[in-house]
DNA sequence: GACGGGTGCTGAACGGGTTTAGCGCAAACT
DNA sequence: AGTTTGCGCTAAACCCGTTCAGCACCCGTC
């Protein structure tokens, strides 16, 4: 039932010609090897006639070119935006004609190590090297001296190896500010998040959002310490609330912290964003479904995969850095703060 | 600096044998073409010495055989839990050798059928044809007499043509029901959702439920209608309340309508679970945000991905129709209902 | 009529494996 | 001594394209 499919060469035999012949015209190559026009048409008809199409093993083989990428994540599933980078690698790479193999390391460097083997052996062009958090990562060794994009990750040291896609966190901190100060605080501005922990987005939102701030001579009135799940949020926030603080504004590092956040405020009576504006990152399906609304700086995972097979499949050769903008995504729990006196 | 690979040839050439000798030994088909045991320690130590891998397209050209499963989806990006099924293929795929490219027609039929003809002139050996909500579909005729499973979809009429791996909604109503009977709820049960349109999950979710029910002689007090949404969720809870419903426990038909419950409920002063149980399915990650934390049956969505694959991948020729259960997931928003009397 | 040059096409090698058919040799048998 | 048998291995075809080198032919030229 699955047809038996056309060779090159029974188009050949159908159009009278030559393998070569029938391999120049359906190349395009008929200028170069002067193939007259009569002979064109007739190979042309036979592959239509015969729904010819060519077996891509057959021409990797010689042409050692196999338009496949091959994207390898440390983990595909655990977080919900890995679909999105993926779909916009899966994006870019259909739109340049290739397709996607994808593999996942689980961060075991021995499967790691087995699964670049494996897509070496089947002869992709090359790799998309991805973490679905923003953090800094060893190359593997198999992986030096190929066409390589890391997406969502970096090496550390001067001189990048390979093309790297990152979001800008800082640039992201300082929208955060200007998303505060246009809103006209300047007072009770508190970060909800563990910009202490070495993780990378938290640092650099941090910084952005400081030096942000600092341009309007506006300073932090203190960071609520809590690990970044909601659990964690709600009860740090609560127990601040219960100790007397009175906010204004809350800066949460992520979207499930903002949803701690937000169960905390509830709960100690406070209403958002009229006692309390709330601001965060990430801008995950969450933002859109609480009530209000929540403000949040977009991860744009999207770009991120498209622009790593972009860079992946162009010409540039210098390693390049590209920090894609996060948007901020405006929505109801950011307002000017009520006048207290 | 991408090393040179050593070839077959490479190899015999070292070992003084012919490459025929060669790959027989690395076949592990010494036996039946009797080589002695020096000249297969002698291969052995060739392929160690250079490293060698073999070249699988040159392999896959000579034998059909890719050991590549092409999984089709109709989106992987829009829902979260799409990652947790690509998850399950891939680890099943790798776990028997094979490699996963992944794809997307984004519901289009052109793109799709582009899509289905790259991915078998690459010779892929399998399709795992995808939906990200459970549905029917009809299969391309590009795929007919393939191996394909269909996952978290299936074809209308008698007999499958193919394998098939949907979720047990069916059982998943019975086991909502079983937890509502089992709290010791009987009176002002009411489903939240929107049974009337043409969802699959839908349809076998209520069908379940009202079997369920009815073997207790409980009957559903009455349904309030949404869309799959929490705003749409909330704005018809909110109503309902309004206008003066007082229900003691709601099975919500997915979790995004279990929040836009929730946020109605707390508006109008209801606790969770004290005065209202909420029940509901799909046991995405903001279950276990909410607060109080969501009892909710489990979209078994990685299992579906593996199944699909280990069908593929099966000896079982006549096509099966496999139900996966929905394991229920308890946490704290469903408790015997306090007695109002 | 020999030669040069352009046109239109083809033969054959190549890529790197797998697999079938069978060869050369030594021991065993008649 | 001649035949059979089994052992250990290999030549060569095959998979299906791509591509280099060059052949046959015709036209025009001197």
């Amino acid at each position: 039932m699955p047809p038996q499919r056309a060779t090159l060469l029974q188009v050949a035999q159908r159009a009278g010609v030559s393998r070569s012949t029938a391999s120049f015209v359906l190349a395009g190559r008929h200028l170069d090897m002067r193939i007259s026009e009569d002979a064109r048409q007739r190979v042309l008809r036979a592959a239509q006639e015969l729904d010819y199409r060519p077996n891509l093993m057959a021409r990797s083989l010689r042409t050692k070119v196999t338009r496949t990428i091959a994207l390898v994540s440390d983990t595909i599933a655990s977080d919900p935006y890995a679909g999105r980078a993926i779909h916009g690698s899966l994006a870019a790479a259909v739109a340049h004609g290739h397709l996607l193999f994808i593999g996942e390391t689980e961060g075991d460097p021995v499967v790691e190590e087995k699964l670049i083997s494996d897509f070496l052996d089947r002869q992709v062009d090359a790799f998309i090297y991805a973490s679905m958090f923003t953090r800094y990562v060893r190359v593997p060794k198999l992986l030096r001296g190929r066409r390589v994009v890391l997406l969502n990750c970096l090496t550390r040291g001067a001189r990048p190896a390979h093309h790297t896609v990152i979001p800008d966190e800082i640039g992201a901190g300082w929208s955060a500010a200007r998303v505060i100060i246009e809103s006209g605080h300047r007072d009770g501005i508190h970060l909800v998040g563990d910009p202490a922990e070495r993780v990378f987005a938290a640092k650099e939102r941090l910084a952005g959002l400081k030096e942000g701030l600092s341009t309007a001579g506006i300073k932090l009135a203190g960071t609520i310490d809590c690990e970044w799940w909601p659990d964690s949020a709600y009860e740090a926030v609560a127990n601040a609330l219960s100790g007397g603080l009175r906010p204004r504004a809350l800066i949460c590092l992520n979207d499930r912290i903002a949803l701690g956040a937000y169960q905390a405020l509830r709960e100690s009576a406070f209403t958002i964003p009229d006692d309390v504006s709330v601001l965060s990152f990430d801008d995950s399906d969450l933002a859109a479904w609480l009530r209000p609304k929540l403000t949040s700086i977009s991860l744009p995972h999207y770009q991120l995969g498209w622009q790593a097979v972009e860079l992946l499949l162009g010409q540039q050769s210098e390693p390049v850095v590209m920090r894609i903008p996060m948007p901020v995504r405006y929505r109801a729990s950011v307002i000017k703060p009520v006048d207290l006196s």
